[in-house]
DNA sequence: CCGGATCATTACGATCCTGTAATGTTCGGC
DNA sequence: GCCGAACATTACAGGATCGTAATGATCCGG
């Protein structure tokens, strides 16, 4: 693995040098932003660990410049003065971030993940009806771009409804599934929960999503 | 699509007849348990509407030895009276239930519903480590057989070290992921979620499964 | 083996969640 | 159109949740 230091200060890419040298990694140091942007643009580096505070080019302009052409990984660091580097720099391209003063394993740890990022993440399975998505994992839904968070009932009971979108499920079935209710009790938690649901995935919206069938229940579905 | 309805008394037979006929279904009626059983064993129905209270053989009894051969879907009609009728008749692996005296429009949901179930209810798709599985719908956890709840935060947090299980994740990228905090603030949170969801996943094991990096973050992984 | 840094643990309070219950509204049969 | 049943909506309160902050334990370098 071939990794790209750019960093003007001397003890400090030296001891970068010598600590990613240490852990097995071929090492290059680029002294200022210029001979960085070079390096980067001919080489075959897997990560470019590239110093924001830079004479000549700064980091800003390193990233952006390289990003034209390729896409490194880059780790950048910052002075923990300038915090809003940070959005900047993630919106340049850059794919970390690691605040000077910082321990030696933290970047170490950084590097492996970046170097790691094959896997694209294991993207949560996603649920839709009509323009309705669901997200199981952060219990969420999105309407058209509109996004809202769930409480832990309200998403059972949406899952519920999504995944039997089109049938229509009575009070009773509901409570069981949903509130491991199994007896007809005299409870209203069922209709209470389903004006809170409608209140965030169908009230702001023009086209509504949950029915009322009468003497049944309810059901999820896209009526024209 | 033929149902068999086993029903000893002859006004709510003939309701029955009558409703199902009227929505499109071919009906059979028998009127006790024992032509009940004999008719169910010797036809092919798609479904049978059984009765618990029946002269001579009762429903349940006609539910037991009916399955000991065939799964046809079976709708239980019982009294209101013993609503544990209802546990029982799920033992014997009746597929539904319905209390009387019922609205006809929730039995021809009912009816509907079972004559679809065809789809094996979407499972949810269960992610696992070691002995640690998490269900994302349901924000729920289970090691060995041993299954706890976890709130949504404490969710949140473990789908992230399931997803990159292996990887150390420093507190300002768990921050980042999970709190959408992208700026190094001093809060704790993470250390107290990281407590909270021990107490739940490892304090009760001897095997544990999230491990602190010092200097770096946590990891979650099997060590052996 | 001392001292500071890092991590663990606990307490506390504001907020959110969610079931109950009471009241208002709509529907459908007569 | 009237009336009762079914459904919708709202208020309320007990409990769970979760971030802050303070204190205690552990680790590691010198």
């Amino acid at each position: 693995m071939k990794i790209l230091v750019v960093e003007d200060e001397r003890r400090a890419a030296e001891y970068l040098r010598q600590g990613l040298a240490e852990s097995g990694y071929a090492v290059e140091v680029a002294l200022n932003g210029t001979d960085g942007l070079h390096a980067a643009m001919n080489g075959d580096h897997d990560l470019v660990v590239l110093d924001v505070m830079l004479p000549g080019l700064d980091g800003f302009t390193v990233l952006s410049a390289l990003r034209t052409a390729k896409q490194t990984p880059v780790l950048m660091l910052t002075a923990r003065a300038q915090i809003n580097d940070k959005v900047r720099g993630f919106d340049l391209g850059a794919d970390d971030y690691l605040v000077k003063p910082f321990q030696f394993p933290e970047l170490l740890a950084r590097v492996r993940t970046l170097l790691k990022r094959g896997r694209p993440a294991a993207t949560d399975p996603v649920q839709r009806v009509a323009d309705l998505e669901i997200d199981p994992v952060r219990h969420r839904a999105m309407r058209g771009s509109q996004r809202m968070d769930l409480s832990a009932k309200e998403f059972a009971l949406l899952a519920l409804l999504v995944q039997r979108a089109g049938e229509v499920l009575s009070r009773t079935q509901i409570a069981s599934l949903v509130w491991d209710i199994h007896f007809d009790s005299e409870t209203n938690v069922v209709d209470v929960a389903i004006r809170r649901l409608r209140a965030k995935i169908d009230d702001p919206f023009a086209v509504k999503l949950i029915h009322t069938v009468r003497g049944v229940g309810y059901v999820l579905e896209q009526r024209s």
